[in-house]
This record gives C-alpha cells, sequence and structure tokens, in this order.
DNA sequence: AGCACGCCGACT
DNA sequence: GTCGGCGTGCTC
C-alpha cells in the first residue's frame, strides 16, 4: 500500500519549486495521503502544505508532519492527476499548480462558514391539515403557512420581516412544537437580487437533435471522444449545451461549463439557473472571498452540480463529472498568461480522458488546432450550419481604402469612412437604426513625431511608441500604463510642429460626432469602461436606442446581442495582419466573423462593412463569405509549410531582467546547456530579443523551440534547469510557455 | 519566500 | 575598527 509509506513530500507556500520531505508519524500513516492537507514545522516555525506524493526514503534528516488539517481544505482526488499532468506537460513546479487547483480563500484557511440560528418547521409543523392545525389561532396558522410557502425554513433574521407577525407569536410556535430553532452553515447567497424565472427546454431544430445526439452517445460511451460543436452565430449552441447538461444530470452526474470571462454575463448566468435552478454554482470574478468559499463547498460536497465559469472552473471538484462544455473553445483567454501556462480547454479534455467524462467544444470559428483534432479523428466533428429562426447571415462588403476616394475630398474623414460606410450610416440613422463601428485600437493618434528633427515619443521604460490621448492630454503606454503630459513642442528641439500620425477608437469617435452630428455617439473601450457600472450604462443606454452609434474595441465584438443594430463597420480590418505572429490570419478572420455576428439578429437585415487596404487577403475574403472551412483549407497549407500548429507544438522560453546584457548572457548560457539535451528532431529559434524587446524597465530574450511532441523538450528543460544555479535562475527568472498564445 | 552568512565600501 | 549594502545559499 503506498498510503502506508513513511515519507511524504510537502509543498511549501515557497518559490523554491519543490517540495521537503517528511517524516510520517505512525498514528498519521495511511491517512497522509498526496493531495492531504499537513501542518509541518519548517525553519522552527509551523507552516501549513500540501502532500505532493508518498516515498519509502528520503536523503534528508527528516523532521515529522506535526498535524494533518482540515479535510476540506485537501485537494480533492479527481484533480490530483490532472494537477500532476499539468506539471508535466506545461513545466510546471506542483507549488504553481496547486495555486491553482484550489481558490485562494480555500488554500488560505482563514475563511470560515458563517453560521446562523434558523428557523425550521418541524414534522408537525408541516402538517397543515390537521386537526391540531385548525385549533391554531389565525395568526399562528399565517405564519406557518407562510414558512412552507417559503420553503419551510428562515434565517432568524429574516423570520420577523417575511412573516407578518411578532416575535411574541414565533416563540409561541416554537414552544409548541411547531418550529424550532437549528444553528447551521449559512451560505453567503451569489444570487441575492436576481429573479431568474424557471424555463423548459425548446423544441430542437433537426441539426441541433443531431448535435444532442452525438454528445449524448458520447456521454453514454465508456471512453467518451471529445465533441467539435462548430456551429454559425445564433444556431442555438446554448440549447444543446442545456438539453446535454440535463441529459448529464439524469443520469446523476455533474457538469462544468466554462465560459470565457467576458460572456459570463447576467444573461448567460440567468439562462442556466431558469433551467437548473439551485444546482447552479457560478464561480465569477466578482464573489467576495466568503461566497467564492461558500460556493467551493457546495460543490465539494456534493450540493451543487453544475458549476459555470471562466478558466479556473475547470477545477470544480466534481466527483462524478459526466460532461465538460467549453463553449467559444477558440478563445485564447482560455490560456493563463501567469505560470503554470495551461490552457483550460486542453486541460478540459485531459480532465475528460482521465475522469471518462464527455467534452464539447463549442464554436462559431473553432480553432484550426480543435478543427485538425477532427480532421484526424481525435475529436468527433458536429456542425450546426443554419440559425435557428433562418435568419441570413448578414452580407459583408469589402472596401479597398486605396480605391475610396471620399477621403481625398474631405480631409477631415480622412481613411476613417469610406463613402459606402458614410452613406449607410447616414441610411441607418434615418431609419432610426443602430449602429455599431469597430476599431481595434484604442487612444486618439498612435505616433508623435517631430518633421524637423525626428524625434518619436516612445515609452522609456518599453519598446513601444507612446499613444496621444486627446481627453485625458496624455502620452500613454499601452504596454506599462506610463503616462506624461502631452507636449506642446517636439521635447527634442523645441519645434511647436509635432505631428500626429495613425488613430485608435477616441480619434474615430471625434470624427463620428463631427461628420454625423444628429447622431448620439458612445465609445467603449478600456478607456472609458473603468468600471462594470460605466460598462452596464452603456449596454443599457444602447438596448434603450439612446444611443445611434457604438464605437469600441475589442470589447464590443463578441457576445452583444442587440436587435436594432444593421450596421457594422470595421476600420481598419487588417490591423492584425501585420503583427508578426503565425496566428495573425487566424485572429483576423476571428475577429471579423464575430464582429459581423453583431449585426441583423433582429427582424431587419443587418450589412456589414469591411475597410481594408489589403482587401485581397484570404482571412478577409473567407470572413467576408464567411466560410471557416475555406480559411482552414487556405491556413494549414501555410502552418504545415512553415511548422506552425497545429503540425508541431511550440515551447518558448522568455528571459526577463532589467540588466540587458546579463538578460542575454543567461539566454545564451541556457541555451548551451539546453541544446545537448535536444533531441535532433528539435528546431530551435534563438536565443534573440523578444519582438517587444523591453517592458516595463525589463529587458526580454527568447528562445523558441518546436517539435511534433512537447514532452521531450519538457524533459530537455527540466534537466537544463537543474544544471543552472539557483541564483543565476533568480538573477534571471526561466518563463516556460507550452503551446503559447502570442510569440511575443 | 525569508533568513543567515560573508564579503566589500564609508563612517561615528 | 564596525555598520550595512547585497549577492549567495539553504530550508526537509
Amino acid at each position: 500500500m503506498t498510503t502506508e509509506l513513511p515519507v511524504a513530500e510537502v509543498a511549501l507556500n515557497l518559490a523554491t519549486g519543490r517540495g521537503f520531505d517528511y517524516q510520517i508519524p505512525a498514528e498519521l500513516r495511511g491517512k497522509v495521503v498526496p493531495g492531504s492537507r499537513v501542518t509541518v514545522p519548517f525553519r522552527g516555525q509551523p507552516r501549513s502544505g500540501y502532500v505532493i506524493r508518498l516515498k519509502a526514503t528520503s536523503r534528508f534528516q527528516l523532521e515529522s508532519i506535526s498535524a494533518l488539517e482540515d479535510p476540506m481544505r485537501q485537494i480533492p482526488a479527481p484533480l490530483l492527476r490532472l494537477g500532476d499532468w499539468i506539471c508535466d506537460y506545461y513545466c510546471a513546479s506542483h507549488e504553481a499548480v496547486i495555486w491553482n487547483l484550489l481558490p485562494a480563500v480555500v488554500r488560505k484557511g482563514e475563511m470560515q462558514h458563517r453560521e446562523a440560528l434558523y428557523l425550521d418547521l418541524t414534522e408537525k409543523g408541516q402538517n397543515l391539515g390537521s386537526e391540531e392545525f385548525a385549533r391554531l389561532t389565525p395568526k399562528r396558522q399565517t405564519v406557518l403557512r407562510t414558512f412552507i410557502r417559503l420553503g419551510g425554513s428562515l434565517p432568524a433574521k429574516e423570520a420577523l420581516g417575511a412573516v407578518d407577525a411578532g416575535a411574541s407569536v414565533i416563540e409561541a410556535l416554537v414552544e409548541d412544537g411547531w418550529l424550532q430553532k437549528t444553528r447551521r452553515v449559512q451560505e453567503r447567497d451569489p444570487f441575492t437580487n436576481l429573479k431568474v424565472v424557471p424555463d423548459q427546454p425548446k423544441t430542437l431544430t433537426k441539426s441541433q437533435q443531431d448535435a444532442l445526439a452525438a454528445v449524448t452517445a458520447e456521454m453514454d460511451e465508456p471512453k467518451p471522444k471529445p465533441v467539435l460543436l462548430f456551429g454559425v452565430t445564433g444556431s442555438g449552441k446554448t440549447e444543446v449545451f442545456l438539453q446535454a447538461i440535463a441529459h448529464c444530470r439524469e443520469q446523476g452526474k455533474d457538469a462544468i461549463v466554462l465560459v470565457p470571462e467576458i460572456s459570463l454575463t447576467p444573461q448567460t448566468v440567468t439562462r442556466f439557473r431558469a433551467r437548473f435552478g439551485d444546482q447552479v454554482s457560478v464561480l465569477h470574478s466578482g464573489l467576495s472571498d466568503g461566497q467564492r468559499f461558500d460556493e467551493w463547498t457546495k460543490i465539494n460536497s456534493g450540493r451543487a452540480h453544475i458549476a459555470i465559469g471562466a478558466r479556473s472552473a475547470l477545477f470544480a471538484p466534481f466527483r462524478k463529472l459526466g460532461l465538460i462544455v467549453v463553449d467559444e473553445e477558440h478563445e485564447s483567454t482560455y490560456k493563463q498568461d501567469t505560470v503554470p501556462h495551461y490552457n483550460a480547454r486542453d486541460v478540459a479534455v485531459v480532465r475528460g480522458a482521465l475522469e471518462h467524462c464527455a467534452v464539447l467544444l463549442g464554436s462559431a470559428t473553432p480553432s484550426l488546432e480543435s478543427y485538425h483534432n477532427c480532421q484526424v479523428g481525435k475529436y468527433r466533428l458536429v456542425e450546426m450550419p443554419q440559425r435557428v429562426e433562418a435568419q441570413p447571415l448578414p452580407p459583408i462588403e469589402l472596401v479597398d481604402m486605396h480605391q475610396d476616394s471620399a477621403h481625398l475630398k474631405d480631409e477631415r474623414k480622412a481613411s476613417f469612412f469610406s463613402r459606402r460606410l458614410e452613406e449607410l450610416i447616414h441610411d441607418r440613422l434615418a431609419r432610426k437604426e443602430q449602429i455599431i463601428v469597430f476599431l481595434n485600437r484604442r487612444g486618439f493618434s498612435t505616433q508623435l513625431t517631430c518633421p524637423q528633427c525626428g524625434y518619436t515619443a516612445s515609452c522609456g521604460d518599453c519598446s513601444v511608441t507612446y499613444t496621444y490621448h486627446r481627453k485625458a492630454e496624455k502620452l500613454k503606454c499601452h504596454l506599462c500604463g506610463a503616462e506624461m503630459d502631452a507636449p506642446r513642442k517636439c521635447p527634442q528641439c523645441g519645434s511647436p510642429e509635432i505631428r500626429y500620425g495613425g488613430f485608435g477608437t477616441e480619434r474615430v469617435e471625434a470624427v463620428t460626432r463631427a461628420c454625423f452630428p444628429e447622431a448620439m455617439v458612445a465609445r467603449m473601450d478600456s478607456d472609458t469602461m473603468t468600471n462594470a457600472e460605466s460598462y452596464r450604462k452603456v449596454l443599457e443606454a444602447f438596448g434603450k436606442r439612446k444611443i445611434d452609434i457604438l464605437i469600441g474595441t475589442q470589447m464590443i465584438a463578441k457576445g452583444l446581442d442587440f436587435p436594432n443594430v444593421t450596421l457594422v463597420g470595421i476600420i481598419q480590418a487588417d490591423i492584425g495582419l501585420n503583427v508578426p505572429d503565425f496566428r495573425s490570419a487566424e485572429r483576423t478572420f476571428d475577429l471579423i466573423t464575430q464582429v459581423a455576428g453583431r449585426a441583423g439578429r433582429g427582424d431587419s437585415p443587418g450589412r456589414v462593412i469591411v475597410q481594408t487596404c489589403t482587401p485581397g487577403n484570404y482571412a478577409l475574403t473567407c470572413a467576408q463569405r464567411q466560410d471557416f472551412k475555406d480559411f482552414y483549407a487556405q491556413e494549414t497549407p501555410a502552418r504545415e509549410t512553415l511548422g506552425f500548429p497545429p503540425f508541431t507544438h511550440l515551447v518558448l522560453l522568455h528571459f526577463k531582467s532589467p540588466d540587458e546584457e546579463r538578460t542575454a548572457a543567461a539566454a545564451n548560457r541556457f541555451m548551451e546547456v539546453l541544446q545537448p539535451l535536444l533531441r535532433s528532431s528539435v528546431q530551435v529559434i534563438g536565443p534573440m530579443p523578444a519582438p517587444i524587446a523591453k517592458i516595463a524597465k525589463f529587458y526580454r530574450y527568447q528562445i523558441l523551440l518546436r517539435a511534433a511532441d512537447v514532452r521531450g523538450i519538457v524533459a530537455a528543460i527540466r534537466s537544463a534547469m537543474m544544471q543552472v544555479s539557483p541564483a543565476e535562475l533568480r538573477r534571471v527568472p526561466i518563463d516556460i510557455d507550452v503551446d503559447p498564445r502570442y510569440l511575443q
């Protein structure tokens, strides 16, 4: 029995990246298991830690574990193997992974359950038909009826307000055995003030039925294969999710739904709550520590059966998992940008395999990786090519801004609105329909140069130029957040002729107001949306048609569902195409398709204008035809030829420090150690300065590795790290990113 | 991480 | 002479 082994390796909350060995005292043997939370002496002080593994011996002189802590705070069994997999695959330490498997409030161990005094109906109190009940005073009868109506139980504090009676009446009912007082755990309800009208499963279209059948068939398999649900925007994927979850619940199993944080809106949550009520636990970033603790406990103790949340909801501690849904599986926000750099979509597939549960990935624009996995038979592909109400997808027009001459006649509108877009905006305004204008860049202008001396305003701490923000009258660095007052004259030569080049949403807003003075205009980007309240306000105003034209960045690209929007204009659709990254075409295709999906969601048909200087680019022409398959067909050969995912795996190593030479030297030295450990099939690019060579005073060097399989690379990196002194690793830390989302 | 140890410059 | 800066090493 492994649990009888006498030594436990314990991860303490240190940045050492390794565990410490402790003797397991006889009385705890068999009880201390991997995942246990224990107290150990460390440097003479008691400290809490998690058992990583048990072993037979240790080469150290061992201290003993002093106590086994609250079993509620141990790592739930199903997550242990998943954690190990994340450590192995993403080359991360157990410490870093444990940090992610449990919410901070659970791990820290300070949070307690909130207890409250409850008034519950006794068995006698539930029998309203009894003769005894009939003999009660009218007031007492009313109180008992109210209790029945409210579910038979109320926190004592709320009881007086809820029933129309005084404390004496309640005390008397307790005295006579109709009610009883109990002290017990009170959950901090994250849904207070959220009224939900229960709803029923909807009748499915033929393709929804087929999709559901495919998922439920996999759920009934002993080893389900992941299903990719490729459905156009508006094809009713959510209803398929809901009914698949219902099937899962019928089998007595639990379900996890992952959504990108941005879609974790009250609307999404309400749909799941309306169908499944109290079984649903919503894990969003707005929860208080107390609420998060209670939600986690509810799942861990089997009182919640469906968890919805962003990335970290994947670690919901269910024991009988039947289904994991990953909505918008292509979203790069599923990738964590801190260590461990895991991708929740990929880890969801692994959790599915470990726990023999079905995994349903949904998207209107699948990632090339997932679609490729269908092509090679790893995933099962299910398609929903039509919208539910058979509304047509909005026609998309590409406008070549080199050809368009509007800007030549009117300097003011220079490269903002093509004649076609301007015409359509006037038309929609006249018809009281709404317009979305999308530009994926914030600020007023992106370049500030002096024509006299050639000076360019750039951040002193980062290798990027400053962006000019007119309202704030500031130059801002979009990488480190540094700000400075906008200069009136050139800081270098003193010339007053500073030139502002390039533009962002702030300038588009100004031009829009000037060109369409009759229109109500609002802007939505991270500069105007400073908190959740401002976000809600603008969306509410837009919903009530108090805004005619909504201008915004990525923030407005996804999820917005406003039926009166009949025109979407995309300014500079090629911004993302110029980024030196192998996924730039994919991201552009994605973004245009998603933004276009904001138009024509109501009864009136929508229209989309895509303005670009490269109208021939296949990412744009495929998006114009909403033809994912053609995009896939054109993009994959290029990826294959150039050796990029999905045909290879990449591992990106970053070296960062405030000293450029030291950073470069560390990268070079590491490469010398790593090189002999790599198989010849692994390709190495670098060491070289990162595309963004400096961020917030830190110089950045990188090494890009690629091979068909990452396992060998990760093993080599691990051994190489052992050969580098801890001091060196501390001076210039190495960030290891397996399957990176960006190459910068 | 945190804490001790040790090796160098500038002070009462 | 010593105080304290920081680079280095160690914790089971």
